[in-house]
DNA sequence: GTGAAAGCGCTAACAA
DNA sequence: TTGTTAGCGCTTTCAC
């Protein structure tokens, strides 16, 4: 193995040369430089990330706390996931992924000082996650919007707004009877942070505009369709829906289309998985992707010092059958 | 922060006692470690994971290569890494995730003594990475089946059997003409391992039983409806049909149920997303959480110095509607 | 059965 | 502008 002894023989200098010429705390002259990086260069030197970090108390990963769940949306976490990865790669940071979602992980992988941040991903309203999160001290980022106070940072979609520019818009469709049709049922069993905010705003928008609302939950399987065709036939005023349910919408989508062609579908999702839904009358983005790089970010801010919004809600955009 | 000089002053004992109770590579009396346990315990004591890897040459990390990748199936990546995770974490193991998905990133944290092994996803049949993780010389796994000799150990599930084993069961239920809706183009445009020994499987399964057989690329939007209707109306003899992919099969199995009530569907999937499928005749099981525990023990075995296949491809099994 | 002490490879004072 | 050196917290020889 090779190293920073190696660098520092090679290139004719002692070994703190070579540490400041990596990590620029110092001035060193163009010529040292030069000497020294043709020498890493040279023998293919790699830092040793735990003796780095041992003496300077920092990791440089940030532990990420992705749920495998059931009833959860994989395409969505798979790309807030990916959206935190590009941005800690973009700033030098690795990820360690913690998915056995309880707060032993958490507790391991900070106290044992493998990270120097750690990010909780589908954060349920009351979630037994926070007091060891609080405790730890650790800088932490949540993405999701757990119910009462905490002073934790917490990064999400705005899903509450979400509901209320759908029922608005909705209503502005002339719709007097709409409907959501959300998350699974367990989703909403774990008091998932997102669904209840959904259907708040919806039925929020609803009143406000002085339309019936209701909602409805949704298996994320193919049983879908019968659910909500059930639904569409017991309640025919329903002329309005909005969808969110990526998993069932491909299902679901052409249903509605072929059976209330009248019936106005706004879908709730990541805008590529929509692309190609026929019957769709609107779409509203959830930015997955952009939800993982605000949420590092913010991550990034705790670590610099810099001070963060406790919370920060991502606006919810409205997009046409062609694209806004 | 606590350290093991703060347990072993506690405890009355010196640090490398308390290090020999925690590693058990030394026989110790009872009553000595019951006061070090007693005294980690009462400290909350951790130890420092940049501490033991630096000393003790091991990280206890596994590097994870999961591709984030459009046109791969989400469903299937998501449960390989869950099956991943568990298995490592039940052997105190740890998994970083790479996602870049590029030869530097696998260099990156082998070199830098971030992991002690490698995982590599979503391998490609001609796949640049191999050359990297043979030089590397780190205990690596790849889930897929590059083509040509390398020594890098293989797990994956034999996807060429399955093919084979659809159309000995299509061949079975007496069909003579018979197709395989597959992968999107932009997967097989990388050659991506699976794909390719899928077609391969299938075309000679139907060969052997004197049958014929075609495949066709299929997206895995909601365009695959149009995509599959047109080729079974092109070539309406095709009476049997096998269909991997995940993410167009909710669009398009109902739609071949209701265009061709005789045609035969047997989808290739990881059961849980077909019970609710309706039409399927039959289900080849990918099992997506189990290749991920097989190639974790895989690199268990490797890290242990034990030897190891290889490659090992787990056998498919199909399942008739009801299970098994 | 236990302790003392020499590293592991790096960072960051402190010195020059 | 550069070098010397004392740790960082642990594992593991060597010694008793």
């Amino acid at each position: 193995m090779v190293t920073i002894a190696d660098v520092a023989a090679t290139a004719g200098v002692s070994i703190s040369t070579v540490s400041y010429v990596m990590s620029g705390k110092r001035t060193i002259s163009q010529d040292t430089r030069d000497r020294v990086e043709a020498a890493i260069t040279k023998l293919g030197y790699r830092p040793h990330a735990s003796a780095r970090s041992l003496a300077s108390r920092s990791t440089r990963v940030i532990g990420l706390q992705a749920p495998l769940r059931s009833g959860v949306d994989v395409h969505v976490i798979m790309e807030i996931v990916s959206g935190v990865v590009a941005e800690a790669r973009a700033n030098r940071y690795d990820i360690l992924l913690l998915t056995s979602d309880d707060a032993e992980g958490l507790s391991r992988a900070a106290g044992g000082s493998m990270v120097d941040a750690l990010m909780v991903l589908d954060v349920e309203s009351e979630d037994p996650r926070l007091a060891t999160l609080q405790e730890l001290g650790t800088p932490s980022v949540l993405i999701g919007l757990p119910d009462g106070a905490n002073d934790l940072v917490c990064v999400d979609f705005d899903f509450e707004a979400a509901g209320r520019l759908a029922a608005a818009r909705l209503a502005e469709l002339g719709h007097t009877r709409v409907a959501l049709f959300g998350a699974p049922a367990e989703v909403l069993d774990r008091h998932t942070s997102y669904a209840e905010r959904l259907n708040r705003g919806f039925l929020a928008g609803c009143a406000e505009h002085g339309i019936t609302g209701s909602v409805h939950p949704c298996p994320s399987s193919a049983d879908a369709v019968g659910v909500v065709d059930d639904i569409l036939t017991q309640t025919p005023e329903i002329s309005g829906v909005l969808f969110h349910n990526e998993a069932a919408l491909p299902h679901v989508a052409a249903h509605i289309a072929a059976r209330s062609p009248h019936c106005d579908v706004i879908a709730l999702s990541p805008l590529h998985l929509v692309r190609d839904v026929p019957g769709l009358t609107d779409t509203i983005e959830v930015p997955a992707i952009e939800i993982g790089t605000v949420a590092t970010r913010a991550i990034l801010a705790l670590l610099a010092g810099e001070s963060v919004d406790r919370m920060q809600l991502l606006p919810p955009r409205l997009f046409g059958p062609t694209g806004s």
